[in-house]
DNA sequence: GATGAATGAGGCTTCATTCAT
DNA sequence: AATGAATGAAGCCTCATTCAT
């Protein structure tokens, strides 16, 4: 069935033809994904069903099967959305610090991660439950490994850079992803503090410890 | 409504009248909170079934209701064993270093918590599930938190005898938590690897973060 | 809980949206009510099992659960329903008998109530086990109380015209009612045999007891 | 096995040996029909269960099977015992007043009935629950039926001594029980007053009905 | 495409009954 | 004969999924 939004077959004419209908389509879509994070961050990644998800979407239970093949794939297509934009706005602060020096570019990157969950708080409660057992494991690499793996890219410049000593260097990502990790469920209950006002210190306590 | 403690007759003739009875009744309680921490190890702390934990311990379903209410009154039993069990070893470490300088007694709670898992593997892998939403929800604290605040009272030591900096102290228990987490995270997929022999590192890594 | 009644959406456009909808699910509750009915009569009110009754209903367990919060709701909608259908049978008669004399209104009101039953007779059946401790047990009241009500009701103008001694007028409902059950009782065995049929003889005997 | 409670092998010697096990055997049995009534007319004939009342007779599960079979012959074996009671209360009443007038005779017949009653009130409940479904059924007659067996003799007598008129007599039977069911039925929630003292008004109220 | 009632496998729990002590 | 933990069939209920409209 068509759970892929690239039909492409709207040519032709000359103009963008339908382009109304694929409009609407992406913004069931985006509801759906939207109240599916929403339901599953208040009863839970398993508490969460179909028909909550529906009711709070504005859909009937049918129209999600209409555009996710069953349960395990709209969760996984919200994963994979969140995913992304955390991704894209990592790599996008990486590369904009990419000149600068190592920490400039370190802080860049925790303030990222910060600044994303400052928007996206629901995510954030159903990352902590499932970073042990992500859905769709084992197919998938959980979030939590994909980022130790860019913090480990980065974290290799700071060494190469002299701005990190290489000692303990197979614990730097760990670490760096524990202060954080520590940090947002620290400050997880207080809904009117920002993540990101915390950058720097975590920055700062990190690179005591592992600063050159 | 746990139907432990139940030892009403007995003892009114003479002789031991039944420890027989007890001893039997507690194998069967033991055999069942070791299925229940491997079930929910394997299938996740949702996805276990009394079925599957009643067939492991070896017992029928009917029997693992003469010993738990329900069901969650068996996954709070085994919380609570082995959280019980976890905290009682790390305070027998910390009284005994009661006497010697912080960084020894930091490191003794730092091993007791790695051994306690070396030991525990499959608990560990339900700790990190429910870490944010512990079974039972809203009424009882996530074992994390407590020991949060175990950490916090030693820490604040460290600071007291001059051994921490005060300056970032609020970030020190989730710190330290975090990197043990990171590391317990790390090592957790290579069965061959004690979580004790990181000890050093971590609290090298600790203190050279927060060390004065 | 009761999850009828959503009639929510339809109507914005112009047509007659869904009513056919509406009339499946109408057909699906009154095979439900019908098929519990002779099940609670066939194997009582305990005996009879939600897969019994959703065998002779021919749907699906879960259907049961789509009308019907849980078993307590699906047997007291049953009450209610033959009830409600009871006690408007017996308020016709008892207008339609107003203005003539008390003897006339009696007979009517005798004659409605094994009419019904006549009509109904695994309902008797079901009467007959619940009357003392009825399903629902403590909030709601017996059906037979609310029918020594109207009785009540109706013999104190019997009283007030004349007809009925005042002397054991407190005996009076309950002996109607009795000689009525124990009618019905004798008779239900006897499958060829109408109730109706019996309205004259119940009357006379209670005349006899109770006439002035 | 030997649920019968005649051995009688004890013959050995001469006099009475052993009637103290037979003693103690049947108070066991006492105390666990007891305790079955009440537990059946609190809990209901099916609420009750096996484990509640051996509590209440203070004896262990097992021990209910060493006397009874299973629960249905427990259950029966209550019912046995109260009915056999209640039957030779009203024969025994019925003798004495052989010699009498039949309407002597009519009022001891309801009053043995209304005197059993009140010396049993656990009882009442539990017959008016299984009236029309008496446990065991088929196989066995409803107490309702033994009863209007022996009501049907006792009035015929009436009838032939021209104490009643011939013309409703098949209802009699059931005429006189349904009003003493519905006077037990209407005192039964008020626990101070006794049935017994409705005896005249019920014998007063039948007879004006039936009476020549 | 949207709808929502119907489906039924699977989960939790109860309780009469057994049997080793 | 008494004990009470163990047993497991059977009951109620949930919820992801389907499909006729």
């Amino acid at each position: 069935m068509n759970r892929d939004s690239s039909h492409k077959k709207r040519s032709s004419s000359g103009g963008p033809a339908t382009p109304l209908r694929d409009r609407l389509r992406q913004a069931t879509i985006d509801a759906i994904l939207t109240a599916t994070e929403v339901e599953l961050a208040e009863s839970g990644v398993h508490g969460a069903g179909m028909t909550g998800i529906a009711a709070r979407a504005g859909v009937a239970v049918g129209t999600l099967y209409n555009h996710f093949a069953d349960r395990e794939e709209l969760v996984r297509a919200l994963f994979d959305a969140r995913r992304a934009a955390l991704f894209s706005r990592i790599d996008a602060a990486y590369r904009v610090a990419a000149a600068q020096p190592f920490h400039v570019q370190l802080t860049a990157f925790v303030r990222a991660i910060f600044e994303h969950f400052d928007e996206h708080r629901p995510f954030l409660r159903i990352l902590f439950e499932t970073e042990f057992r992500p859905p769709g494991t084992p197919a998938r690499r959980a979030p939590h490994e994909q980022m130790v793996e860019r913090a480990e890219r980065m974290l290799h410049r700071g060494v190469t850079d002299g701005e990190l000593r290489p000692e303990l260097v197979e614990m730097y990502p760990g670490a760096l992803m524990g202060i954080m990790k520590a940090t947002l469920l620290r400050l997880l209950p207080l809904a009117d503090r920002r993540f990101a006002d915390e950058t720097d210190r975590v920055v700062a306590f990190f690179l005591r410890g592992a600063g050159a």
